[in-house]
DNA sequence: AGATACGGTGTTATGAGATAACATCACGAC
DNA sequence: GTCGTGATGTTATCTCATAACACCGTATCT
């Protein structure tokens, strides 16, 4: 993705019914708890399923529309802060995009692997926090949120 | 410093004694080197070290001139990337900034506690990486450099 | 029903962060 | 001295993200 490295990267996105599915999933979590799964929050929600992989922001803005028509930027930015914070997305600050969630949790502390050849990323649970919140009680810091991506190859890169 | 909290922050920046040593230090491992500690780069570095926390790109622009002339962007980002690339500063993602290492070991992955309150960061060393290193091996990933931010709060702004 | 509070959306504009591209310059190697 | 290499100066532009304000729909209270 970001570099060049010769060989060839296929791709296996999620399949349509798989979107369709976590889409459903999302819609009756979300609406039972009192959220309102507006149209905008289900299509940015779609289009990062759809990815199965990190979608910088304006690549959302620009597949937005279902004819081509670009959306304004605050409406993904919006939609996206909405979808981060009720778990369905992350943002990953290392190369400033955002990925749905993969992990059934909710309201959890992500880590992510990154390949830095092919894009893909693998989100990884808690267990990675451990020793990090030994050294935040260390030096006496109370830690609200935590950003752990590790940047690399995958297997299928490597 | 990002967030209103009521309470006063006092700053213990480092003197310019400390400072001036550091970038003495510095200068003269790197020329040990072979590399070229130019001004600009040991501006920056003097910057970030005066600082004593991270500081934004476009601060260290705006006060680069020493009779309050702004730098020109690329003259500051290529010292970062400099000092990045050999260990005496590290950007922080999470919060778009730069800060000047604090620890002793070069070529280490750093972890960062950062205080959302007094903007105060701590940077934790090694120990942290265990964990994630640990699940990057079972998902495959061969990791090359991470980004640990932890945000919260730090002892006094507690 | 009318009043109103609230959260979401549409729209315009702009702020903030980072880099591309190209000319020029300093320095060491040969 | 001239040539390659890495650093710098300069202009322009690109990418990322949000401020501000008008408007709209829905739920609630009376």
């Amino acid at each position: 993705m970001s570099e060049a490295c010769g060989h060839h990267h296929a791709d296996a996105p999620p399949g349509a019914a798989d979107v369709a599915r976590a889409m459903q999933d999302a819609d009756r979590r979300l609406t039972a708890e009192g959220e309102r799964m507006t149209p905008s929050r289900l299509r940015v929600l779609e289009l990062l399923l759809a990815a199965g992989e990190p979608v910088k922001a304006y690549d959302l803005i620009a597949r937005f529309g279902e004819d081509g028509q670009p959306a304004k930027p605050p409406t993904v930015y919006r939609a996206l802060e909405f979808l981060e914070r009720k778990g369905l997305a992350h943002r990953i600050a290392s190369i400033s995009a955002y990925v749905a969630c993969t992990s059934g949790a909710i309201d959890h502390a992500a880590a992510f692997l990154i390949c830095d050849c092919c894009g893909a990323t693998a989100e990884v649970s808690a267990p990675v926090a451990g020793d990090l919140a030994r050294a935040a009680e260390v030096a006496g810091y109370v830690i609200a949120r935590t950003t752990i991506e590790a940047h690399g190859r995958c297997p299928a890169c490597q």
